[in-house]
DNA sequence: TTGAAAGCGCTAACAA
DNA sequence: TTGTTAGCGCTTTCAA
């Protein structure tokens, strides 16, 4: 199984040229007289020639991957950000290496200086507070970040997620819900915009809105915070979760106590997940479109690879996608 | 932003040692003199060196990092190996490099052929035909294979699905249930084998069990089949599905088509994800143990790697988790 | 303990 | 159209 490998040399010998010959032939850089074209694809075709990209790379330092670094694969919403990054990244010939920081901020440096090198670019989707991530700029690599960011001047793909918490208060106040809740999610950066634009909706309309907050935005930290709401002092008549999988939790949990749902609570996420539709009742939710986010940052990154000019941020519109979990109370 | 990156011989100029000396000290391959060893630290870290992977793999022939391909990141049966191989490469120094190929058998081997030179070895889950497989032994490094195969003789990582089949069908009849279906992804060779486990538990008791073929093992899938499977002269009381999305998709269109779950029929699938939990009725499943699959593929690569000697498959033990869709009709 | 020198496999001028 | 030559940044004998 382990027979050599051959080298652009080997080919070089067999065909009886030089090895420049061979690299031009190989990368397909000019014509060749028939005679050398014939005897080199013979060649290489019989030595099994391929070359060996991370020689190439560390001449041309284009290594033909680029990096993407995200939360939690196993979020839903993530996995769709790397499906839509590697489609495009696929298209334009480049390979896609997956760096999973599993919601440890720790892990990022740490993982981002190791992928930094063996790509073309870095996608970033992170949890660290923008005054700690100047080290980010030392990677000497373009980079494309996800979210907002206040100080630092990155090319960056972001919804509105503002705009996507004024729109889910506004239709529950809509729907004649008075005391709404917020279960949120405080190490994320989105988390204090979605709130700020659900204060925005219910605070022109003088409606109270009580924030809960987790440590973990997952289906479990779901079912483990419905009791302290659903059982306080002080129910609501609303739920609006951080992400799905929180409300997917939430909403099972709620129903193992005894409560009915809808009737007694309405509940909304934020993400689409595609599990949203499967649910008990189907879940209301904000689509941020995360395919669409990471194909939007894939696309900007292999355009600044490619020396041109792109804008600084791409703004993915929010909807509304309303199901039964959300319904009338007038 | 960008300022020139130090190289090796930068900082044995800047230190007034040899680049072979500054070599050994960031390996940490021998002791050296006090004088040398404080200028050396200082000067790296001055200059803020770090070495090249690129150059360094190009020598060593180690890159320190493996491959992975999955059939489709979006599937969270494939987010849990991702996640389990993810965390022991990690742990292990490694950084896993991920494939993503869509379910299309055509992108596989460009994939794993430009995958397979950046990584000193791989991981693959392949919907491959065995015989068109030979090219993979071509790749020169040391491969681990997920699912069992019957002529090629690799390492891997298998569930063993005929079992997982047969303790599903077993459960079903022991509930009563006389009229089966199944509710496949012909593509998978995994399908196969849980068909036949199904299949020898029910055979044994001379019942039926009809079976149903889908092109994808989707949960969009599972809805468009719901009515072929429901709304036909012979429908029957329980069905297994290949996986648990095609089970969510099924239920889903099974309920809008106006029928009642589980009391019309009883539904199962595999993979046991984790929104198997929060559908109505929460999924019975058989739960291959995905997190953990990739836990072992990983550890098996890396061990390969290591050169150390390691079993030729290694199995993983199916669990039935019993929920509300399956129930009795006695 | 340190260094000189010879590459790893490939590309990029520049010459022929 | 083809070849010569000089590296890319690093490791690895082998000798000092």
């Amino acid at each position: 199984m382990k027979k050599k490998i051959a080298t652009i040399r080997d080919v070089a010998a067999a065909a009886g040229v030089s090895t420049a010959t061979v690299s031009k032939f190989v990368n397909g850089a000019q014509r060749f007289s028939p005679a050398v074209e014939t005897t080199l694809r013979a060649v290489i075709k019989d030595l099994g020639y391929v070359s060996n990209p991370l020689a190439q790379s560390m001449i041309t330092g284009r290594t033909k991957s680029i990096g993407l670094s995200v939360l939690d694969i196993s979020n839903p919403h993530f996995a769709s950000i790397v499906k839509g990054a590697n489609r495009i990244s696929e298209q334009h010939g480049y390979t896609l290496l997956l760096g999973n920081t599993g919601e440890n901020p720790q892990r990022e440096r740490p993982l981002l200086e190791a992928l930094s090198r063996r790509v073309d670019g870095l996608i970033i989707f992170s949890r660290m507070p923008e005054a700690e991530m100047e080290w980010m700029l030392q990677l000497q690599k373009p980079l494309v970040f996800f979210g907002r960011l206040t100080q630092m001047h990155l090319p960056r793909v972001a919804s509105d997620d503002h705009r996507g918490g004024y729109m889910v208060a506004q239709h529950l106040q809509a729907l004649g819900h008075k005391k709404m809740a917020y279960l949120g999610f405080s190490k994320s950066r989105r988390n204090d915009e979605r709130l700020e634009g659900i204060r925005e909706c219910l605070d022109a309309r003088s409606l109270p809105v009580a924030v809960y907050d987790t440590d973990m935005p997952s289906s479990m930290e779901g079912e483990r915070m419905c009791s302290t709401i659903m059982l306080g002092p002080d129910r609501p008549d609303a739920l609006i979760c951080y992400n799905d999988l929180l409300a997917l939790g939430f909403m099972k949990e709620a129903q193992t106590l005894g409560f009915r749902l809808p009737t007694d609570i309405s509940v909304a996420g934020f993400d689409n997940i595609e599990f949203g539709r499967y649910t008990y009742p189907p879940l209301t939710t904000v689509d941020l479109q995360s395919e669409q986010m990471g194909v939007s940052a894939a696309e900007k990154l292999l355009a600044i690879i490619d020396g041109k000019a792109t804008d600084d941020i791409t703004t993915i519109e929010p909807r509304l996608i309303v199901r039964a979990s959300t319904v009338n109370r007038a």
